[in-house]
DNA sequence: TACGGGCATGTTAGTCACTAACATTCTTGA
DNA sequence: TCAAGAATGTTAGTGACTAACATGCCCGTA
């Protein structure tokens, strides 16, 4: 591991330990980078914005992947919903405490959950982009991906919440109850 | 109208005249304040931040009646689909000019798009809250407003940027749309 | 008409996220 | 060992937003 790699990890997780004891705006950018040894603006070089110090998993590859990986037959919102199923146990354990952590802090700050929507807006072209190469109209595939994305994302921060679960568990339910909500006409 | 209903009015009108020149980031505060003969201070008195000034729709509470005046044994997404067409018929032209430039100017910046997301989730707790109250459990009803939202957001953007239909015809086919995708198991 | 109280606004002086420009210190390969 | 080049530091900003306090304006009432 590089030098800047580790800076960049010293500071995540002091700005996560931080962000835990005092909450996201009890603590400034410039408290993160002196617990992690830096100036303000090595944490910038690092992270974009004090948002994405929390902010940086890059599930987006995978889930396109598995997403076009399902058979092109079956409509857009059972693909999605089958490849979200798939992906989500290709990835390694991501019921570790870091992500825990990660998904409560976001779960708890207005600026925080409003970045998530914005990534998960990278997440929804993908996955349109998955669609309409095999043959979904476009307009089909986007309301497909905002559905999907919509549900996990409601479940995430419900499940930051209440945690009754595990976060493999929330996931498979949410998209069980997708798929049952439709079967009803 | 009061004097602060008028300022406020002003204050809009001129910020979004600017925002469209000059694009979000090219506009500060002040000068929304200058444009409209007042300091910056009154402006945040009237909206708590610069994105406000784009995104100040109230629609949630007519959403919230229109989807507890469906019928209780439908499955949950379908009445809020359906309750969300209805909810749509109510609002007074919603087509009109100044609507249609606070969608594009919201369509068109991150930070603006973000703050889309986070008024849905007060529009996703009214949503919640008429489910549950008609004995939906609330995990399900969770999932349901949010796929739909997710769903109807989606949208919403993609007509900012290609404008190929009325605003009205786009929500209608969007929720069709999802209507149908359930319907192939 | 004068006045007094409350509401809308202004002034000033901050804090904090974030950026640009330039200087300095490590680190690594030849 | 000695350059690059990478990583970091310093300094001086801009702009969103806040707090505290001062001023001006509009209203009903005496």
């Amino acid at each position: 591991m590089g030098r800047a790699e580790n800076t960049r990890q010293r500071l995540q997780e002091e700005a996560i330990r931080l962000f835990f004891e005092r909450g996201f705006d009890g603590v400034t950018v410039e408290e993160v980078a002196a617990a992690a040894g830096v100036s303000h603006m090595t944490f910038f070089r690092h992270f974009p914005t004090k948002e994405s110090v929390v902010l940086d998993d890059p599930y987006d590859p995978i889930l396109g992947e598995a997403v076009a990986r399902q058979d092109p037959d079956l409509p857009a919102l059972e693909r999605i919903r089958r490849g979200v199923l798939d992906a989500w146990e290709t990835v390694d354990d991501p019921g570790d405490a870091m992500t825990r952590q990660k998904i409560e802090l976001a779960a708890s700050h207005p600026s925080l959950r409003a970045r998530v929507w914005e990534n998960n807006r990278r997440t929804e072209e993908v996955l349109i982009r998955a669609l309409t190469e095999t043959g979904t109209p476009r307009f089909e595939a986007t309301i497909a991906a905002g559905a999907v994305m919509g549900a996990l994302t409601a479940a995430l921060f419900d499940w930051a919440e209440r945690r009754d679960d595990t976060l493999g568990g929330m996931v498979t339910s949410a998209m069980e109850l997708l798929d049952a909500m439709g079967a009803s006409r």
